[in-house]
DNA sequence: TGTACATCAGTGAACGCGCGTTCACTGATGTAC
DNA sequence: TGTACATCAGTGAACGCGCGTTCACTGATGTAC
């Protein structure tokens, strides 16, 4: 009973299925009510994640700027850490929900991944705690539940439809002029990939994506953790003409 | 008074300079002593810091694993944060000093290029908690100091000379095929980045330094926070072959 | 439409814990004569 | 080489604080008849 419940609490569509358990009638006031305070309580441990870290997120401080007794937090969140999770899990969904947005412009495959790419940074340097929180040092102590995968992928599969959509249109070069010898223990990873993405795209393109990938995040997060502020000013010129290198390596330039 | 003396412990050089205040006779037991446990509380703080994070490592759950009372660690570090900055000044030459030798090596810039970043990446394996602290997210209210600006530079010298001696060598071409406009504000920004490192590359090689270098990152930085662990299965091949491709980029390929 | 009962939100006190930092002190080590 | 003084390491108690979680409870909301 408890686990269900803690169960529903974690998943994003939580609020929407609390409010219409039958799937017709008018969500109730306490419901309604439920639903508001569900937010609210995430929104404010939000703020507090921004100021204080993951590591220094609490209960107690959440209620107190809430004006509740620290015992009623209770009734929404079983622990500190599914609250954690509630929060990883809607960063997870919003970074997903930009990228997703930002892959279905037009244009050529080069363009829609740098797209791409700049809705992430964009997010990212809008919400740098909630980035932290996901894409930094995991929190000591805390392992994801299975509940986060799925959220999680969702950037990741954005961004490789792109590049699937224009090796399909003839955008992607697979004949490589200097090939490098793939190990065989990652050809059997990105046969792996090609599965679990369902995503039919050769290794060598996969490989290419993935390098920029990290190529990506590691400028957003060098960015963010502040290794390039002797070096860069303009971070977002910077990031923009990075991205279009890295974006013309997967089309084979 | 104070100022000065917690300005020589989280200088790294402190230990040695204290050894021998006036440059000749042999150091004082006490300071022999000093020295010691100096070592020992940043070696226990180091272990604290893998299990807890660096939010949750405690001046007081390290003097009692070393058996002494907690006062007494501010004879040795005067707060929390300053032990915590002598922890980052040692990480950062620990990785700087594994990526100097790597760079060392004798061949190829490419050769060259993947020994350092394979170097990084093994002391990042080794030394996870290390890598996280300065690496991932920022400690939540704690500003690095200047101190640490110079051992951070360290390992970036490093792969930067790598590319200088093979740019030196013919390695490095820099008739690009499918030239992307610099925008003027990264090119300030790589005209800043060649009078601090003092190395003359073009915009050009220096912009595919960065981006493979953020490659590196990115992708250690993946492996680390466990956002490959459904994709990739030996981290080291996927690793290698990843740098190669980003140093052949870095020669022009 | 009205009543009886079940469910749920929220309270406030309590448990047991750990933290960083300060302070007056004792006793050992080092130094200048 | 021996003594008097200064320096320093380390102690233990205390201050004031915050934390996650539990529990028995009160009162409001929802539901079935």
């Amino acid at each position: 009973m408890r686990e269900a419940e803690a169960r529903a609490v974690l998943t994003n569509g939580y609020t929407a299925r609390m409010e219409q358990p039958t799937g017709s009638a008018a969500p109730t006031a306490r419901a309604r009510a439920r639903a508001e305070l569900t937010e609210e309580i995430k929104a404010c441990a939000s703020r507090h994640l921004a100021e204080q870290g993951a590591a220094g997120l609490s209960l107690r401080a959440v209620a107190r700027e809430l004006g509740m007794a620290s015992s009623a937090v209770y009734r929404y969140f079983p622990s500190r850490d599914e609250l954690l999770t509630a929060l990883i899990i809607d960063a997870y969904d919003a970074v997903g929900e930009v990228a997703e947005a930002a892959a279905t412009g037009k244009g050529t495959m080069v363009k829609r991944f740098t797209a791409v790419a700049m809705a992430i940074r964009a997010w990212a340097v809008a919400h740098p705690h909630d980035y932290a929180l996901v894409y930094g040092t995991p929190v000591p102590g805390y392992a994801a539940p299975r509940d986060t995968a799925s959220p999680a992928a969702r950037v990741s599969l954005a961004a490789l439809q792109v590049v699937a959509d224009g090796a399909a249109a003839g955008e992607v070069d697979v004949s490589v002029r200097r090939p490098m010898p793939i190990p065989k223990a990652t050809r059997s990873d990105m046969a792996r990939l090609r599965v679990a993405a369902s995503i039919d795209l050769p290794d060598e393109v996969l490989l290419r994506v993935l390098l920029a990938w990290t190529t990506v995040f590691g400028t957003i997060s060098f960015e963010l953790f502040g290794h390039l502020h002797t070096v860069v000013e303009d971070y977002e010129a910077f990031f923009r003409h990075q991205v279009g290198r890295a974006a013309l390596h997967v089309a084979g330039g």
